[in-house]
DNA sequence: GAAGATTGAAACCTCAATCTTT
DNA sequence: AAAGATTGAGGTTTCAATCTTC
């Protein structure tokens, strides 16, 4: 277990409690917590479907409607049935419910500052970096938690090709030279079941199971027999940014030390990012020039690392 | 205001969403946030009274009261009276109640292990630096908010003399050669009403007020006119630790600037090692012996600070 | 009277069921 | 059937009132 936990689950109770004194309902404003925060997502927009409110505020939707029909009760916000579509309600605040918000904004600034005036300029920002970086933590955690990491198997045939059809070309990488033309992408789970391979797909949660992304390695073809390949790392957007990248990228270099392997080199285009920083955070340099004969070449960039040694980043 | 303020505010209402603080369950045990809360307190202490249940949680007599029922009935808790005091009940956990929390623990820890894994090891530490000092100066915060920082007044005349002769005997400050002898104890109000002086208390909030805490300033008997004297500042130990030392300070600074003076002069002890940190936190130096003639030569440690210029701390 | 503890009423939240519209 | 929204039932919390013991 991380040495962190602990230290950080008595300190996360702490401020729970101390929370739930500074965002009680407040006996001047007789507004309680989600009230006002309804108030502030709807300010912040402008206008505001009422069905956004549940995931912006992760409250229950009938939660929201209750908070909604009582702030429209007290003539702090109106709502207007969208023209497109009857089901819908647009909300957007009253002038007595911009009123109403800056005395709660008032009153919410000066509780914080009390509470910020006893730190010094550093503490402050430590305060503020640490609760964005642990939100953000909980946030991607819980979205991870929708998603289930797993090798592949010979029911994904179609998801991986659909996959793999469906990422490449958003890069631009179609046409000749690119993997999206290599003859295993129609039957990815049989050509990963090779010895000194290996490739793992992130599945939705609830059935049926939907391939979102991928990624694995195999010997690099025409390559010298120690050196292997990341193969074929590609996430839908609504995976990007949770994680699952390093999650197969440490599979990948593990399976591949395991398989013998001694270096791992990869090709992949300028335009992706957020793979290219991914590897350069593990200790991936880029290449000169190409390796092997994977006959990629419509990919503009070459990096490699070797799998020796227990150097796992870059620094 | 501060510029931390409004990021804080956002992101603190991001991680409150996310901990799904209010009313929050884990799922897996079937158990509320509150009570797994109250089975961790009474475990860490082995015993516990149940009156000290609601500061620990920050809940209401009223719930602490029905969480406790519902442990008791479901076999986690133990409470029996007190052989003290019948009133009082002293809980404790059952076996089975030891192996629930054993439950929460492990999910628990593996919940907050899986964000905190997405981080690395600098924005691990940032996470708990940042909700400790956040959490704690919260609690300072509210602490402060039972406690009113005004100048003295005429009625304040026995309750500050009554601080003075409290908190000095504290640190062996009895005897000749001490401050609690100096005639003007007896009636501060009308000592600190003269030109170029001022005494500020800090008195409970709820009526009837009692003086807990003050400190002034007056020019130095028998020193330079352009020398003051930072003067009688005392808190009893409950008010220590709340910044009010930092309050009071910064008040005396700006209002002796205000009354001409070039420098500030102060006279302590040794062992007020809290008061001595607040001084060389705020620009004040140790001098090698005593300025003026106050009389005070049963204090063994002196200080002075400049009060031209923008230097408000020693860095 | 004050302190420890409990109980009733009301506010807020979730889950599940329901109604309306697409 | 699916999506937007509401309603009913039940858990958690606070405030105020109450009971018992010191």
């Amino acid at each position: 277990m991380l040495p962190e936990v602990l230290p950080l689950r008595h300190a996360s109770r702490q401020l729970v409690r101390e929370l739930g004194f500074l965002q009680g309902r407040d006996a001047a404003s007789k507004m309680s917590y989600s009230h006002c925060h309804t108030l502030i997502e709807v300010d912040g927009r402008g206008t505001l479907a009422q069905a956004e409110l549940p995931a912006l505020l992760r409250l229950d939707k009938s939660t929201t409607s209750r908070i909604v029909a009582e702030l429209e009760g007290r003539g702090l916000v109106r709502a207007k049935p969208s023209p497109d579509d009857a089901r819908a309600r647009i909300l957007s605040l009253t002038p007595k419910g911009r009123e109403k918000l800056a005395v709660v904004h008032r009153d919410s600034n000066a509780r914080v500052e009390e509470a910020l005036r006893l730190l010094d300029e550093d503490g402050r920002r430590a305060v503020v970096r640490g609760l964005e970086l642990y939100s953000r933590a909980l946030e991607r955690s819980r979205e991870r938690s929708r998603y289930v990491l797993r090798p592949i198997a010979p029911k994904d045939k179609a998801g991986v090709a659909r996959l793999i059809r469906t990422v490449m070309p958003e890069f631009g990488a179609v046409g000749p030279g690119f993997a999206i033309n290599d003859a295993e992408v129609d039957d990815m789970p049989a050509a990963y079941a090779a010895e000194r391979s290996g490739y793992w797909v992130i599945v939705t949660q609830t059935k049926p199971e939907t391939v979102l992304g991928g990624g694995g390695f195999a010997p690099l073809a025409g390559g010298d027999p120690s050196t292997c390949e990341l193969r074929k790392m590609y996430f839908l957007p609504e995976l990007r940014g949770l994680g699952f990248g390093q999650d197969i990228l440490t599979l990948a270099m593990d399976g591949a030390r395991s398989a013998g392997f001694a270096t791992m080199y990869l090709e992949t285009l300028r335009s992706m990012s957020q793979a290219r920083a991914l590897y350069l955070r593990n200790g991936f340099r880029p290449l000169e020039g190409r390796l092997g004969s994977t006959g990629h070449h419509g990919c503009d960039s070459q990096y490699a690392r070797a799998l020796t040694g227990d150097e796992r980043s870059g620094k």
